[in-house]
DNA sequence: TATTTAAGGATAAAGTTTATCGTTTACTGG
DNA sequence: CCAGTAAACGATAAACTTTATCCTTAAATA
């Protein structure tokens, strides 16, 4: 995804385009999964006196406005994803890695909400276990 | 749940049984999800000088030895639950309360294990939504 | 290109969590 | 039941994280 683009989504949501924001962006798209520390290593690289508040700043507007969003990480910090189709995660308790995977879950949301009476409108799911790689390489 | 059983289950976690954990553990059962400033209140009223730092050590040790589950809910602090049979979560947006739901995710484990080839041990899912009661009183 | 408004940077303030350390308490074995 | 030991407690400092403030800079609009 280019730069274009990216100013493209940031504009999508009512957000201005500045080159710290396409930044973090752009390092979510490289990356996938970045926290708040790893995001403002980066962010420095192209802009050596960005301000850690600025991060903290864009993160919270850009997760406001539905551009990011926040995962939540049992026993880590949060990450920040681009938003994309609905997903669920898949972490590595080994190597701490964190991937994406498409599955549907329609079917747990209509039960949960014939069985509590709750109108669901969003999910989160994490599923913990061992990469193949850390599986393999021990 | 009685005050016995609480200490059994401390003792079977290898736990000290002490009133502080009696209480937060008592609290939980009562309430089922608590922050811990919440759990840090519930303590105090029975032990009026318990140290806020008592209250953390112990919300991490239990959940490290596997008597008390951390709950992460997006925008809030965690919550902490007795641990029990596997289960999800619903979460209220409007009045913020925590459910528990019984739905089996073995499809889910399945389904990701069969396409990423990790070997999941455990998995955290999170429904948000409206709960009955908000979606009338309004 | 000037104007307006939002965003950035620096830093203070607030809030949260962990570490330290002396004292107290729960457990164990006699 | 009591003494000894290790763990837990309370108080508080230190570390760490997040938010607020305020002045400067930059992006969007016409």
């Amino acid at each position: 995804m280019n730069k274009e683009a990216i100013a493209e989504n940031l504009r999508a949501h009512t957000l201005k385009v500045t080159p710290q924001r396409l930044k973090i962006v752009e390092s979510l798209n490289t990356y996938g999964h970045l926290n708040i520390d790893m995001l403002y290593r980066e962010v420095k690289e192209s802009h050596p006196n960005v301000s850690l508040a600025t991060v903290y700043k864009n993160l919270a507007i850009m997760t406001q406005n539905g551009l990011l969003e926040e995962v939540k990480i049992s026993g880590h910090k949060s990450v920040f994803e681009v938003k994309k189709a609905p997903h669920i995660h898949l972490h590595c308790s080994r190597c701490g890695k964190i991937e994406d995977i498409e599955i549907d879950l329609s079917y747990v949301k209509a039960e949960a909400e014939k069985r509590s009476g709750y109108i669901v409108s969003g999910s989160e799911a994490v599923m913990v276990g061992v990469c193949p790689e850390c599986r393999h390489n021990r």
